[in-house]
DNA sequence: CCAAAAGTGTTATGTTTACACCCATGT
DNA sequence: ACATGGGTGTAAACATAACACTTTTGG
């Protein structure tokens, strides 16, 4: 049994991913600048189109290794966007999704058949994208910031443990507001959402600071 | 320019919403029971096939009205469901959405050309439902205990005002635990998300209890 | 020695939790 | 008059917010 009426199908999907990184204390995300055709030489999300026999999350998984080398990543879903013109081929649905990375542990694909450059953006210095990506950059920025406010996102920004002054300017930068520096500290400690590893580090002052990792014990907890 | 490579194409979606209602204290939701196959004479949740000229969130509308007559109804975004096999005609998105209604408001259609009866079901006594529905309906539920700590539902499930003991009662049954009257009163009125009305009604009690409305001036406040 | 960032403590205020008795009404 | 649910207050614990000086290091 086979569905006849053209109304009901002959639609594609779009997977696309905000994926960010922290940067010397920066939140950054990945484009790609696109080889092909629609948008040719612009800079794009990571991306592509859907194959009707996979999984959404697959699909993006899949272009994130196929587009950038990017694997071993958890990926969190945002929203669709589904406006009827958003494609110039044909209807596609644009399901988004958001991931965390490590900078240091990536070794990112400047180049493949369907993209000319890779590299990471602060993101308030975005050029203009590809499709609808802007608007769908947007979205994921402010799923950030919800995603934020979660303990959890330390573990997986900072596996390798972070000091206080530099998860402080990340969190202050996201949310854009300004945050006490020894009640941030204080909360942190207090609430052992971080663990002190006796190692100290350079972060961006003439002063070492302390190394702390993220306690794994601590689920998920709300900051602010 | 169209896409020719069927692999990118002849998908198609369905919309489901997942209607709850305050009926004497106790969330319901709305099902109604299916008169066409597949799955003739189940019970499903309200929706149906989009049209793919229409966006997601209007196809949801239409389908609610088609089907049960509610209409003027804000409906929020749950997520989507794309196992490949969760329609036996073709590979079917489903997107999923909530919507609260004032049961009182509600002139609810009983029967149309697809539909055989439509009734308000307890959550706790949910039949097995047509397609994926018992898994989108728990998906609801979930996202729908996420919402109701927010203060706004307050305005939608009771538009004409409500008495203390009676949304108590509904926040303990939705997120299922114990919250103490004394504590959950004092923090409702002096944050100010609730008002006095000066009238009072009958809801459980031989004595009659005090009527409060929502502040409209209070947006969105977390209460727990 | 000094500039620049890291580290630290106290107080006041607001929020949350725990807990027990009286009040108004219908039967 | 009594059973049923509605209404109220206080104290302790905890969380948040505001605020300024000392320490360590590289240059």
């Amino acid at each position: 049994m086979e569905i006849k009426n053209p109304l009901y199908k002959n639609i594609g999907a779009h997977v696309i991913s905000s994926i960010f990184t922290i940067d010397k204390g920066k939140i950054k995300v990945l484009l790609i600048k696109r080889n092909n055709e629609p948008f040719k030489d612009k800079w794009a999300l990571v991306g592509g189109a859907m194959y009707n026999n996979e999984l959404i999350e697959n699909a993006a998984l899949r272009e994130l290794k196929e587009k950038t080398n990017i694997d071993n990543i958890e990926l969190t879903f945002v929203g669709v966007e589904d406006s009827l013109d958003r494609s110039p081929l044909q209807r596609m649905f644009a399901f988004n999704f958001i991931g965390l990375v490590d900078i240091e542990k990536v070794n990112l694909l400047k180049e493949t058949t369907k993209t000319k450059d890779a590299d990471w953006f602060s993101i308030d210095n975005i050029p203009s994208l590809a499709y609808d990506h802007n608007k769908v950059l947007n979205q994921s920025i402010e799923k950030l910031k919800e995603m934020i406010i979660s303990s959890n996102i330390l573990k997986k920004l900072y596996p390798n443990g972070f000091t206080i002054p530099e998860i402080h300017k990340v969190y202050e930068s996201i949310l854009g507001v300004e945050i006490d520096r020894r009640n941030f500290r204080k909360k942190l400690i207090s609430q052992n959402i971080i663990i002190d590893t006796n190692e100290t580090i350079n972060f961006e002052g003439k002063k070492p600071a302390k190394k702390y990792k993220f306690n794994n014990e601590i689920q998920n907890k709300k900051l602010y």
